[in-house]
Order: C-alpha cells, then sequence, then structure tokens
DNA sequence: CCAATCTTCAACTGTTATATTTAATGATAG
DNA sequence: CTATCATTAAATATAACAGTTGAAGATTGG
C-alpha cells in the first residue's frame, strides 16, 4: 500500500511536470500572453512571434496537451483561447517568483522596464482610485482586436503603430495612463516614452486587462473610444 | 527600437521559461513540497525521493538556479530550503491549474484520493471554525523534523509510521482531523482510512501548513504534544 | 463539386538536453 | 588526519527539442 502510495505520487506529479514543461519555452510564454487578450488565429499568433505557422501550430498543440489552451473552428479556421482565468494568473505568479528569486531578471527588469518608467507605474487598484479624483485619459495601445475583445472602461483606443506616426494633440495638461497586454509587455512603454517626449503628464498600468478583469473591475467590450 | 524590444522581451521570457523548466520534473516538485515544510538536508530529501544522493543534489542546484531554492551551510552538511513562501503558492497553483485543466490528472486525484476521503476534505478556514465550536484532536502525521518546525496549534504529532502500528485509544466519539503535508499528500489518506476503519470520526485537512501559514493563521514551533 | 484558405501532420535536420549511476574530489568538524 | 557529507566529473543511455519545408486534411465560398 505504501508502494502503490509512491508510485501514484509519481504518476501525479509527473503529470503537474507536463503543465510546468509546456511553460518552459519563451515562444509558449509569448502565446499565453496573447492569448489572455482574447481568441486568436494560429497565422497572427505565429506573426506576432516571428516564426513558421507550423511551429505555432505545434507549441499550441504542446500548451493544449497541458489543459492550458482550448480551440474551437470557426470557418476555416481555428481560434485559440485560455482554458481558464487560472492560466493568466499562473504565468502572472511565474513571472512575479522568477522576478523577486532570480538576480537576472531583476537586472532584466530593471534595466528595461523600470528604467524607462518616468516614474513608478501606476496598479489597478490605485488608478480606479486616481479616476474618481481627476480626469484621466486612458490609453489603450494593443492591437485592434485585443482592444475589442475587451477594455478599461472609457478607454481610447490608439495603437502603438499609429501612435507612434500620428502624436496626439490632447489639452497640454491631460492626465495619460497607458496600458498594454500586462507587466512584461512593451507596448505601454513605447508610447510612454513618446508621449513623455511630446511633454505629456503620462503614466503608465502595471496591469493589464487580464489582472483587472481578476480583480472584479468593469471591461468594456464594445467598440466605443476608437480614434 | 521595436526591434530591441523584441529580443528584450525575448531574454526575459527566456528566463520565466528556466524557472519553469525547473519545475518540469517529478522529483523536484518533490523536493519543492518537502521543502515547504521546512529545511532539510541533502541526504534526508534523497532517502524521501528514494534516489542516490547525487541525483538528488543535482536536482537541488537545478532548483537553485532558478532561485527556488537557497542553501546554507551548518557544520559539515547544507541545509535546503524555499526562497520564498510565493514558491509554495506558486507550486499549488500549478498543481490546482492541472487539476482543473487536465483530465487525466482530474482522474488520477480522483481515484486516488476523492475516493479514499470518506467525506469531503475540510480546508483551513472551515477548520478554524470547526475548533471553536467544538473539540477536536488535530493530528499531523508528518515526519518528526517536519512537525517540529511548524505545525497546527495544539496539533498532536503521531506519524504515519507510529500510528500504523500502534493504533490510539481515544475516546470513540473523538473529531479526529488529520493532516500532512499538503493536497496531494498521502499520509494523511493512509492515517485517515486507518482510523476510519477503526470507527473513529474522522475528516482530513486538504491544507498544509505552509497553505495555514500563508493564510495568516498562527503556528506552533515547539514540542508540545509529540505523542 | 471545385478551388481557395487555413491548419495540422509527417519527415527531416541539427542541435541539445536529460536523468542517472559510480567514482573522485572538496570541504568541514572533531 | 580521518570520517562525514555534498558537489563535481565522467560516462551512459535515452531522447527530446525547435525549427523548416512540403504534403495532406478539413472547411467554406462560389
Amino acid at each position: 500500500m505504501s508502494l502503490t502510495s509512491r508510485s501514484d505520487q509519481h504518476a501525479l506529479f509527473s503529470q503537474f511536470a507536463l503543465v510546468a514543461d509546456a511553460l518552459a519555452h519563451c515562444h509558449r510564454l509569448s502565446l499565453l500572453e496573447l492569448l489572455a487578450q482574447g481568441e486568436r488565429r494560429v497565422e497572427v499568433l505565429a506573426g506576432f512571434l516571428g516564426i513558421s505557422i507550423a511551429s505555432t501550430s505545434q507549441h499550441l498543440q504542446k500548451l493544449k496537451r497541458a489543459g492550458l489552451v482550448v480551440d474551437r473552428p470557426v470557418g476555416r479556421q481555428r481560434l485559440y483561447r485560455l482554458s481558464g482565468n487560472q492560466v493568466a494568473s499562473l504565468v502572472l505568479a511565474l513571472e512575479k517568483v522568477a522576478e523577486t528569486s532570480l538576480a537576472s531578471v531583476e537586472k532584466l527588469v530593471g534595466e528595461q522596464i523600470r528604467s524607462r518608467d518616468v516614474e513608478p507605474p501606476i496598479r489597478a487598484a490605485e488608478l480606479r482610485a486616481l479616476i474618481e479624483r481627476e480626469p484621466v485619459v486612458l490609453l489603450d495601445v494593443r492591437p485592434a482586436e485585443e482592444y475589442l475583445a475587451g477594455h478599461l472602461p472609457g478607454a481610447l483606443h490608439l495603437p502603438w503603430e499609429r501612435l507612434r506616426h500620428e502624436p496626439p494633440t490632447w489639452p497640454a495638461d491631460s492626465m495619460i495612463v497607458v496600458y498594454c497586454r500586462g507587466p512584461y509587455c512593451f507596448l505601454a512603454l513605447e508610447a510612454l516614452q513618446a508621449l513623455h517626449r511630446q511633454g505629456y503628464r503620462v503614466r503608465r498600468l502595471e496591469d493589464g486587462v487580464p489582472e483587472w478583469r481578476r480583480l472584479g473591475f468593469p471591461v468594456e467590450e464594445d467598440a466605443r473610444g476608437v480614434a
């Protein structure tokens, strides 16, 4: 009986290891970050990652075998999405542990992210309070599909690709909060720096829509505010 | 600039993947479960896993490189421990996701664990409430070192190895709650079944001491109650 | 039904990794 | 200096990985 216990535990933990193994590749982590924003097709995901469609499909299937994503056929294409909200939380937990206990990550994050924030990023809860106190321009710089799949209430949509070429003209004293996919997405950082150079008062929201949702805050899914 | 962003993201996510990779082996998950109970020496850990000391040492170093464990020399031996409480939480989150989204895990857990619970296991918060209402015999069936490193307040220590050979003699109507390392540790299940066969009213606490601690509940670190 | 589109599969390359054991080496305490 | 405990090295065996290209499946629109 104690013998079966040991092998049972072995079998169980091997399954857990399978899930961890699915997380153990930078492209698959990128895929999960993208899918946390909403459903996407294989071809589009391949485009974001800059690798072949076949390779992307194989990564997706590894994630699927680990139960982290599910797919459904729509027309002649196939849409992938996270199998649940806990998946996005798991990835965030992984990244948080890496950041606090791996010096190399701490260094990378410091160099690439913290040094580019003109002031410390704002967290979801703080933002909710800030909105009550003063008018804030909320800026979503993700691609259109992700904005449409859900964005912060009242957020304007100005994807980084457009913002980059057509600088906005708001009243100079506007308070702007810009956000993208999450704490490790670089889109908001680019926008932040561009707007800062133009003299705007601008801060970055550290969290993305998935985390905002997880906290139980309201999300808008229509297209109001598209620039 | 957008080019550096992509390679920066790549570098960052590769580091995250390194942490996931450290989690991706059943022996290393077992090690983390053991270390979540407290500091341990390499030789002892090897004994629990049933593998060689050298192999155990190598697994520990992979965990160390990923920042999940730290070590300190004590005399001529070396004690390993988790690098922080978030590590145990991360492992639990991983296991939870696996359980809810992998059918094979769901099946294993159902067969090996849920079917052996005579009634649904109790959670930490419920147990706290239960203790207020009626007298409960709290039973810690982990090895002595783990009990000494921290146990539930007032818990008796009766390791499974002893319980197995010397059945206890309590008043027959005692309410007993037995616990071990966590939701996927088999020690408490063995004890549960043994006590149930002897006619006791007995339930299993699903959480272990690490989770109990995480919830901010008090933990006893002295040796009161050793049988 | 045919042709176009999107995805998966199969085959292949090249590279790299893994876990494990035994034995040697290091380090520390007594 | 010796006994103890841990790390490292060497070696083996096994296998896995990611990525590409090109063919095969599946589904829709005409």
